[in-house]
DNA sequence: CGACCATTTGATATGGATCAAGCGATGTGG
DNA sequence: CCACATCGCTTGATCCATATCAAATGGTCG
């Protein structure tokens, strides 16, 4: 990569600190200590636009964590279909996948760095630090409520899921009304079980009613969020 | 409850046993000290048909393990929709919600009895003992799977969710080929994102293409696996 | 037997998919 | 620097799977 911002290499994690502050059942807010630990121990890799990442199928081994750039998961269905697993943006980790064989590919949507940390060597800590333990329970318990969200999400009309999708992305992203989509409409599509077309058509209808604003098909200005957040049903 | 088979009451479980016994990272088929910790700090208590264990928006304090009966989580939409997030039939761990607050309610589909225990007790335990502590991640990674499989499912078109709902019930209930629904049409149609018209139409379908025998509304007899199996797609 | 509730079946309406074409931005070669 | 190919997105016309509305059937319990 060009502009390879420097990531404090791997070294060995100081352990066994214990519960050292307080914190909330569930907060899931931050999940700090393994968040550290992923910086600490992850190999810094970098992935062009599209690169594969992990592919279906293969050994669920390995932790990433999003440093810049945007990855999706997705899979291929037996009738060819693609379906999007989640979207992830930089702070975000991944790979944190139930079965032995990962379920779903994941591959760069953008060109992205991402620190990639063996599972193992996770474990390990987690067995030896109560606290990273729990973050990875979060961090799990997290991912099982967005994907519980976009549950919902699914069985909405197509309004409401672009609606949705775009109040979601808003709220991960750092500019409060200003969206700038790494993904293509045909992500999009497959994220939300749409077409490109219908993508397209609700967000043009979404502009003729004044509540988003589209300076370019990537970019997407938030206009009226009260009237988008009744959209959303 | 009349024929309340007796349940092993509360009593301190030993701790601190540590990794006794070897286990892959990735073993989701049993998460057995945590369930063995359930049983030993558990009441047992029993719900009616359709009568209320948990609301939405209640605190999230305590995990629930079923004893015998079915059990359906659920969320009321904006508009008046029901959306279930899941049935949990004997056996299962439920109640291992990410967030505070509940963001469904649970509810017994028939009569049911069900052990609680409080989630701060389990916390304690997960504090001193690493598999209690791995089961915890181990069951809420299960859960996440499927609801990732059902994710995927509702992207399908009627007769592949119908179909898939069915597999999933044979897999998961003790008869190979014949399944007891505990659940209505409704329940099954509010879980697949359907109407119960359209339910019911795929079932007959079913039936008239002689995939599957329904001796009564709630009993289904799995005629042809490998049929089935390629109509989930 | 009669009331009630769950399920099935029938007729019609509709939201989103599909098929098809046009448009605008970006990049490439002449 | 312009002509043109390419790619992602938008727009239009039609079709179809599933929802909706409506009614009949069947099973259960007093």
């Amino acid at each position: 990569m060009l502009t390879q911002t420097t990531i404090s290499p791997a070294g060995r994690m100081p352990i066994g600190h214990g519960a050292r502050h307080q914190r909330p059942d569930n907060d899931l807010s931050e999940a700090n200590d393994l968040s550290e630990a992923i910086e600490m121990l992850g190999d810094a890799k970098s992935y062009r636009r599209n690169e594969e990442i992990y592919f279906q199928g293969e050994p669920t081994d390995s932790l990433y964590k999003v440093i810049s750039g945007a990855v999706r998961t997705y899979k291929i269905l037996a009738d060819g279909r693609r379906q999007i697993g989640a979207f992830y943006l930089p702070g975000d980790v991944f790979g944190l996948e139930a079965r032995d064989d990962h379920a779903f590919s994941a591959e760069a949507i953008v060109d992205a760095k991402v620190l990639v940390v063996r599972r193992s060597e996770i474990f390990t800590l987690a067995d030896r630090d109560n606290d990273i333990a729990r973050d990875l329970w979060k961090l799990t318990a997290r991912e099982l409520q967005r994907v519980q969200d976009r549950l919902l999400l699914l069985v909405k009309t197509a309004q409401e899921r672009v609606v949705g999708f775009l109040l979601e992305m808003a709220e991960r992203g750092y500019a409060a009304n200003e969206v700038e989509l790494p993904m293509s409409r045909q992500d999009i599509a497959d994220y939300l079980g749409l077409t490109i077309e219908t993508v397209s058509r609700t967000f043009t209808q979404l502009t003729t009613t004044a509540a988003i604003e589209l300076p370019t098909s990537r970019r997407i200005v938030l206009r009226n969020r009260a009237a988008l957040r009744r959209l959303a049903s």
